[in-house]
DNA sequence: CATCAGATTAAAATAATTCTAAACTTGACA
DNA sequence: TGTCAAGTTTAGAATTATTTTAATCTGATG
């Protein structure tokens, strides 16, 4: 339970509607957490990206590509471009608020946990799972090219149906 | 020293000239060698699938993407498509002959190195250089999910200069 | 050496992502 | 509160890596 995830209770599921957008919020909590975080990020507060934060870091982790979050917008009745989703997820990312994830060559994945851990990846579907930083031990590695400073070791572990 | 790749001495770098193509070979080692290699792996060995493995098995471990190889292709002399450059990829990756690594999502590097290891990625430079398998430990998988087996395991340390 | 499945190719098509330039918003300040 | 510069958003065009298409070749086999 380490999470930083932030999880209301009964706030409508997209908060922001096109014509009351600065809105009370209760007790103002769900709000103003996303908007610090904005904030602290440095990032102005803007209604799409509150938005798409509230989209992002309302439901536990995520792992998403652009397409699927603009869907997700879509849905939840958010209008956004997709250029704004792409330029959103790289600026979090910048920010820290989001960790980017390679595991297919075609499309990029972002994850919502910031916590250090790997993935479980599977090749039939392109979905994705979490393994916790401590199931999985990188012991021994080897020495780092002269100069050279270690930005992250990623460990992808590709799973398939067993059978064939 | 357990690579399998073929070092020859005295050959010209691709060998294969637009005119004459059923070359002797000398004493008959590296075309049969890669002939063979094809034939083993169910690939007719047509003049670009030689050339592209001569190309790729000849220089020793390599980090390679269509781009890269075609462009050697080029400078080699050998007429290869674009196109046949990734058909052919893909199918030296599925016979087995070469294995796709995940570092970047935007291109795909194929790796002729087969044996057990992991990579060194430059962020900066998107090169790529291999770790010796027994030169990384991931230990302690966690519980793979049910009814799936793993299919592989890959492990990507990022690196970038040490500095700021 | 005729045949044909499999291979190659140029060119068009696709998919994911980035860029561009114009049209907004936002926050600051008079 | 009105104004404005700087930062944002957006539609759509552009780019990049890769795949598909359809036509044309080529290697293996009889």
């Amino acid at each position: 339970m380490t999470r930083t995830s932030i999880t209301p209770s009964g706030i409508t599921p997209s908060g922001i509607t096109p014509s009351d957008d600065a809105a009370p919020a209760a007790e103002g909590r769900p709000f103003s957490q996303i908007l610090d975080r904005l904030r602290g990020a440095g990032l102005r507060p803007t209604r799409q990206r509150m938005a798409l934060a509230k989209l992002l870091f309302d439901g536990g982790d995520r792992h998403l590509t652009a397409e699927m979050l603009h869907a997700d917008a879509q849905s939840a009745n958010v209008r956004v471009s997709l250029a704004t989703v792409y330029n959103t997820l790289h600026q979090f990312h910048r920010a820290g608020l989001l960790r980017e994830i390679v595991v297919d060559s075609q499309r990029t994945y972002f994850d919502t946990n910031m916590s250090d851990h790997h993935h479980f990846y599977f090749d039939e579907t392109g979905e994705l799972s979490d393994i916790p930083g401590d199931q999985v031990e990188v012991a021994a590695l080897p020495p780092v090219p002269d100069g050279m400073a270690v930005s992250r070791v990623d460990v992808v572990v590709r799973v398939r149906p067993a059978d064939a």
